[in-house]
RNA sequence: GGUGAGAUACUCAAGUGGCCAACGAGGGCAGACUGUAAAUCUGCUGAUUUUUAUCUUCGAAGGUUCGAAUCCUUCUCUCACCA
């Protein structure tokens, strides 16, 4: 039982610190029923979960048929300094109601996963408000310059002579203090968490909590361009909120070999499923896009459900093979005659007049399914389908 | 506090008085080929119905000049060395 459990638990992770204890915990609940709980940080400012979340989240959701008890943590606090992983940029500090707003949409969202029985959510401003100058001081007591440029990010940018500023320092310290705080016992998050999540163990060590919290991390999911991990700002993600059509059309637009990170990190299949799912399909006897229609079908059923998973199967296919148009276009209305390149624009589908021109240059404009030629053409009055390139549609009615 | 170097479009990075809306690379968009995949090839990539034109843009504000990303002044920010 322990055994399989925790087999199931190291599926995918990229790497657990400290084994025994998780071990430990786990022996702890099949034994004598005790729980034990689970951190993991967010970023208040995006409450847009992707599927690079839900890589986390599945796992959390594991680990509670297991007696965990997910301490869900909004960084409304830190999320102002800004987390120095990857990008660096000062945020604003988000006003309490948006931050709960915030909250509110993340529930909606998280619990499509994890399960609200065992789950709290909680703020770190709740005690990171009170700690105060000399709060702040003595935990910057703790560490010292030379072991935070030991972190690789750090590093990296202090020999490029990019900027780092003195703030950036106190994020790491304040995620472990929120530790010390919690009384976790396990911490989970991505890869690139790893210096921030050691940090938790050991300010929980200098603390004298009495524990050290062992740490969990996951693989970062690639985003849609295969290179770059998923995220809202790169706009390579799949939103667990998005459309049907949008998750089937954007799992379909992946590459080959990403199909199978995405099997293995999102899909509920075996790995032996998976692995000779592989197999078929290099020895030619399942088509690779048929493959991929099966991933994308079972994370459109998995996020709405499978009435709407065929549905958005049939749609794609219609859209794309049978060149039909997609069933939903936005539909606008505008006086006439209006010129077709300015009418692009209102209708969204182009940023620019300037651009409109060129992608009629290009030949990449269709009118009513047919390729515009005429950059002057002006529309009168009546309804048409315009359309740029083979994914952006408008229907637009002229008055 | 002192000295020196630097800031160019989404990113990196050329350009040191007119030929600059600004080389090149990446990214993005589009076309061909496909499985709306990848790879590859091609075109485009500030705005505007004055489109072999006009307007705005090379950290900010002024100045010199017929003319400035380019020269001068001040300011802001970054980095390095010294203290």
């Amino acid at each position: 039982m322990i055994i399989e459990a925790i087999s199931e638990i190291k599926r995918g992770v990229a790497e657990i610190i400290d084994m025994e204890r998780v071990e430990l915990l786990l022996k702890g609940y099949f034994e004598n029923g005790k729980n034990f709980y689970i951190k993991a940080g967010f970023d208040p400012t995006a409450p847009d979960l992707h599927l690079g979340h839900t890589v986390l989240l599945q796992k959390m959701a594991v680990l509670q048929k297991y007696g965990a008890i997910v301490q869900f943590l909004i960084g409304d606090f830190t999320g102002m300094i800004g987390d120095p992983t990857g990008k660096n940029e000062t945020r604003k500090k988000l006003d309490k109601e948006t931050v709960l707003k915030n909250a509110e949409s993340y529930k909606e969202q998280v619990f499509k996963i994890l399960d609200p029985a065992k789950t709290e959510v909680m703020f770190n401003s709740v005690w990171l408000e009170k700690l105060g100058a000399s709060g702040i001081i003595e935990l910057t007591a703790t560490f010292n310059v030379a072991r935070m440029l030991e972190r690789e990010d750090f590093e990296k940018r202090y020999k490029s002579q990019t900027p780092i500023s003195i703030s950036e320092f106190l994020y790491p310290l304040l995620q472990g203090y929120d530790s010390v705080v919690m009384n976790c016992d396990i911490e989970m998050g991505g890869t690139d968490q790893k210096f921030n999540l050691l940090m938790g163990r050991q300010l929980q060590r200098t603390y004298n909590v009495g524990k050290e919290q062992a740490v969990i991390m996951m693989p970062l999911l690639e985003g849609l361009d295969g290179v770059n991990k998923m995220s809202k700002s790169l706009n390579n993600y799949i939103g667990v909120t998005d459309k049907p059509i949008d998750i089937f059309g954007k799992v379909l637009s992946i590459n080959d070999d990403l199909m199978w990170r995405y099997y293995e990190l999102l899909s509920s299949l075996s790995l032996d499923e998976i692995s000779t799912c592989k197999d078929d399909v290099q020895s030619g006897k399942l088509h690779p896009k048929v493959a991929k229609e099966n991933l994308a079908l079972e994370l459109v059923t998995r996020y709405h459900n499978e009435e709407l998973a065929l549905k958005a199967k049939e749609e794609f296919n219609n859209v794309h093979k049978k060149n039909e148009l997609p069933s939903d276009i936005k539909e606008f209305t505008l006086k006439g005659p209006i010129w077709i390149a300015k009418a692009l624009v209102e209708c969204k589908i182009s940023p620019s007049t300037s651009q409109s021109r060129r992608d009629i240059k290009q030949s990449a404009v269709k009118l009513n399914q047919e390729k515009v030629s005429d950059e002057q053409l002006q529309l009168d009055q009546g309804e048409y389908i315009l359309q740029i390139g083979k994914r952006k549609f408008a229907k637009l009615k002229v008055i």
